[in-house]
DNA sequence: TTAAAGAGTGAGTGATTACTCACTTTTATT
DNA sequence: AATAAAAGTGAGTAATCACTCACTCTTTAA
């Protein structure tokens, strides 16, 4: 946990502006993400941000000199944020493990974790799955955590995991895409395509977790 | 007898039968599906799916009332052809199947057939993905299709597949949606985020058949 | 106390937007 | 061949867009 909250400290001050904030500055970022998560980017209008944040249309323009710099500084944070624990938090192996639970303790505390993330940002969520298929500044930055920082962590985990015998030999890209298709899937699920459903949300985590583990297990 | 005529008019455009295409009227489609994709429908004018289309801006509009009317147009027939083998192909028991070999076969037909159907519709899929999160008409049609058609039948080939041991006993909805995370994570994967990785894409299936099997067999 | 800097304002601007309409050209029907 | 209907056109339009700028108000610092 202590590796955790490094990163997180280190990522805040890396970002630094999130504390400096000016009430109204503050409004007009509350604002956009309401009405980037509800219309999309291209159809919000600074007008109408600036009105719901009851602040004049040109403050928005003092504080972000475009529209999409406005968009960038609400997203990016937020991706960062969303992707450290996936190699933060669990990777390195817990000397409190049973070696044949590692797996299984591994993927409750991913979803936990993001579970509790996604359901207080839902909006960010759905923002950024919506925009970065448009904007390649967010392309890239995710590239940047992604590729060079979780990939390889991730692989080093699995790596471990399969000599463990707790995973299959199969390629660590196609593992990786399972993980990730499941616990995407049911976070989109959750808090996107049906929030107003009745979840048991504890029970669909562990099924999520015996469907991942079950799946990638050494037969 | 006008009415009656009308009504056939009306049915067999209902229907989704694009042949009464005018030449320009495919070549306005054709760009729509192109700018769609590559922009996002909010930032794609009207203006520039005509030049692309090398047709007057008026004749979108002699076809088309508005412009969502020709991303309805567009969208529609592809949700329905997209969704409609997933309980018209296999979904019925296979006289010819081993019992223990039903669930594997229903998986593969379907990746199978899906896959090569994303692959020939990689832009109007990622319109669909899109688009379908902004506009309630999409919703409410893919609504009409998926839990009054689709569902139903998949509850029914899970319940099956229960019975013959072959699927743990879990709420349909959570089986249903592991299998289409899974399914449309390989997609998505495959055709939107990373198409130009070299795939190999038979043994993507097969695992991908492998990883839900394994992932939903009864303990 | 004062001056400079920063925060906040809202009317104004040129560009772009989806859509219209009067008109011409093509196709279908008799 | 005559005529009507359908297809196609592109200049025109009102609305909206992101963004600017001259100005006022507030905070900071010496």
């Amino acid at each position: 946990m202590n590796e955790f909250k490094d990163m997180m400290e280190e990522l805040e001050q890396a970002d630094g502006e999130e504390k400096k904030l000016t009430p109204k500055q503050a409004q007009i970022l509350q604002a956009a993400v309401e009405i980037f998560a509800e219309k999309g980017y291209a159809s919000s209008s600074t007008s109408e941000i600036a009105q719901r944040a009851n602040v004049a249309e040109g403050t928005i323009f003092r504080h972000y000199r475009t529209k999409k710099e406005l968009l960038i500084s609400i997203v990016t944070p937020f991706m960062a944020k969303f992707m450290v624990p996936f190699f933060a938090a669990r990777f390195t192996r817990n000397v409190f493990d049973e070696p044949q639970e590692e797996f299984e303790n591994l993927l409750r505390t991913i979803l936990k974790d993001r579970f509790a993330f996604a359901a207080e940002n839902a909006p960010l969520l759905r923002i950024v799955l919506q925009e970065m298929a448009f904007h390649p500044e967010l392309q890239q930055r995710f590239q940047e955590v992604f590729v060079k920082d979780v990939y390889p962590k991730f692989e080093a985990a699995l790596d471990r995991l399969k000599e463990a015998g707790q995973v299959m030999d199969r390629p660590n890209g196609t593992i990786i895409r399972m993980i990730m298709s499941s616990v995407m899937g049911f976070l989109v699920t959750r808090f996107i395509l049906s929030p107003d459903l009745e979840w048991d949300d504890d029970q669909e985590i562990e099924q999520t977790i015996a469907f991942i583990m079950y799946g990638l297990a050494e037969k």
